[in-house]
Order: C-alpha cells, then sequence, then structure tokens
DNA sequence: TTTGTGACATGAT
DNA sequence: AATCATGCCACAA
C-alpha cells in the first residue's frame, strides 16, 4: 500500500494520465478536454488532450466519445465521425440540442474518490 | 534540434 | 453569433 498514492494522482505520462482518467468516465456523463488536461496536471492543455485521443483513432474500450468541449459540442465532426460520437451519446442517454450541444452543466462529470477505476480498460 | 500541427480554451473584435 | 488571434504543450517529420 505503500507505493501508491490515494486518489487518482498523475503516474506515467501525460497521455497516460488522460487515458486513464477518460476511462473512469461513467456511461450518459462527459468530460471536456480542458478539463482533462487539468486533472491530468496540465491546465490549459487541452489541445493535448485531444492530441492524445487522436492517436488513439478510437482504438479499443476507451470510451472516448465521452469527451466534448467546453462549447458542450463533439469536437470530431471536421473529422469526419463526429456523427457517430453524437449517436454513441444518445445510446447512454445523452441529448443533443438541435445546434448540436448537450446540457454541460448537468453531463460534465468529475472524478470522485468513491468511483472505482476500471483497469480492465487499460 | 527546430518547425509545424492540432479531437481545445478564452478573450477580443 | 461568428470569426480572429493567442496561449498551451505533446508529438511527428
Amino acid at each position: 500500500m505503500a507505493s501508491e498514492a490515494g486518489a487518482g494522482e498523475a503516474q506515467g505520462t501525460f497521455r497516460e494520465r488522460v487515458l486513464a482518467l477518460v476511462a473512469r468516465i461513467p456511461p450518459g456523463r462527459v468530460m471536456t478536454y480542458g478539463q482533462l488536461a487539468l486533472l491530468a496536471g496540465q491546465p490549459g492543455a487541452a489541445r493535448q488532450a485531444g492530441y492524445v485521443l487522436n492517436t488513439l483513432a478510437g482504438g479499443g474500450e476507451l470510451p472516448w466519445q465521452r469527451v466534448i468541449n467546453a462549447q458542450g459540442r463533439v469536437s470530431t465532426h471536421k473529422l469526419g465521425f463526429g456523427d457517430m460520437q453524437e449517436r454513441l451519446l444518445e445510446a447512454e442517454g445523452v441529448t443533443f440540442d438541435a445546434s448540436g450541444r448537450c446540457d454541460l452543466a448537468r453531463l460534465q462529470w468529475w472524478p470522485a474518490e468513491e468511483d472505482a477505476p476500471p483497469e480492465r480498460l487499460l
């Protein structure tokens, strides 16, 4: 027990920390890129958070679709799979505005100690 | 090593 | 509301 620290602290590279956070987002909830960067120990590095997800290329079991921008919109439209991301979120209960926005104030999720980190997804 | 790029964020215009 | 400009920093060439 000595080695590991308490609640979701930084470990490994920025990339690892971001992926670990994304893996913990519950279904039907979302996090923003800036939020990920902040919790990963790099406030303001929202672009890098997005870059990390880009390298995944929709890879694996990681719920990448639960990461959206600060406007409450998916940032993947220009990449071509924005529609798919919205669809995946809708399947989890997230509703989008006519202008493609969701209620961030209600859906944005923040990690808590009581949440069990699903290492399975890592 | 330098340069350019980018699934962003924020403020100004 | 939409657009522009700047900051941010990891990563590829």
